[in-house]
DNA sequence: GTCCTTTTTATGAGCTACTCAAAATATGGC
DNA sequence: GCCATATTTTGAGTAGCTCATAAAAAGGAC
């Protein structure tokens, strides 16, 4: 099968739930500094470097980044990282939970600080544009699936396809009569 | 956001439902050979090669295959078919609606003729197997998202992730006292 | 069947996203 | 501050896919 080393490594962190963002305070662990996240960092038996730090950052401030993306925010401050050394952070950071890897469709890789709900992606098909959403509607038996062939389900990821309201707009514009397509939805 | 030309593809085709493999005859459009597939490529408004009917046939016998095994199993018939080939083939199948682009973590784009229901995968993360599981339990709102920020959702695609009976037996095996881990289930 | 137009496939090159190995450097416990 | 180890950098390499153009087939008209 020839999976890589990283495996698929897609929301398995069962963090305990919190506000995400700015981080949950590890206790005041060590008197760390005012850096939530170098406390979170520490936490997850990793150290603490510059890079990670302004990764998580980066990522804090545009969610759903691709790794040039990241490259590019980080470099404002760390002019002089490379890209695989944002490769190797985000492996690390994904790996110790602090980050989850998103993998849509001809997409590279993004990336998000939002690790503790299991939450969802709604894409555009249109513009590309990524949301966050919620859980289903409903309680977690929603997505057992019918017939799992004797797997055990762990995780569930969703990814919801759709237009988003500017495009919905845009298409109502250019083909008048056409009714909006917020109709059919096979589930 | 320089998505490709190709879009993303996943699922988008509305057909209606109907048993899987072996095509639903177009009610003998022109007396079309006895092969099904012949008269469903034609039915979508593409011509009918060998190389369509091959990676068709392959795909029928190979569910959820890469480009790369798919080839190796067209070349079986046609010795000489390119790689570049394939991906053509694949690409205008898919637009056509004749095949379903599979996108899942760290792995290669896979391909299925099951198209018509929207049926959804479940991956083991120990060995890479891929099962086909129906729709979620129960009905469609199962699936509708709490808030969809004015998202006009189409498709939900579902990727289940966990342990196939098999790995979760050599898991148990490998740390006895462990219990299975089938047990938590974030949805 | 033959001719002709259009679609499809083959050829060949190129690119993006990512991986790997080894050397240089920084972190953090002492 | 020192040292062992984790982390980043350097440099090279790969898989998976795309693009442009030329050659070849499909299928409708005759």
């Amino acid at each position: 099968m020839s999976y890589s080393k990283y495996g698929m490594m897609k929301s398995m962190s069962p963090a305990s739930p919190h506000e995400p963002g700015r981080a949950p305070e590890q206790s005041a662990a060590h008197g760390a500094a005012s850096l939530p996240w170098a406390a979170r960092v520490r936490a997850s038996g990793l150290r603490v470097t510059k890079q990670r730090l302004a990764v998580l950052d980066a990522l804090d401030h545009a969610p759903h980044a691709t790794a040039d993306q990241v490259l590019d925010r980080v470099r404002q401050s760390l002019p002089d990282i490379t890209v695989q050394s944002v490769y190797t952070v985000l492996h690390s950071l994904t790996d110790a939970g602090l980050l989850r890897q998103l993998d849509l469709a001809n997409s590279p890789a993004r990336y998000e600080t939002r690790v503790a709900d299991n939450h969802h992606h709604a894409v555009c098909t249109e513009c590309g544009r990524i949301e966050d959403v919620a859980c289903a509607v409903g309680h977690a038996p929603c997505l057992t699936p019918a017939e799992t062939h004797g797997m055990a389900i762990r995780v569930a990821d969703v990814v919801y396809q759709g237009l988003c309201a500017d495009c919905a707009r845009r298409e109502a514009d250019a083909a008048p009569g056409t009714p909006s397509p917020r109709d059919a939805h096979q589930g």
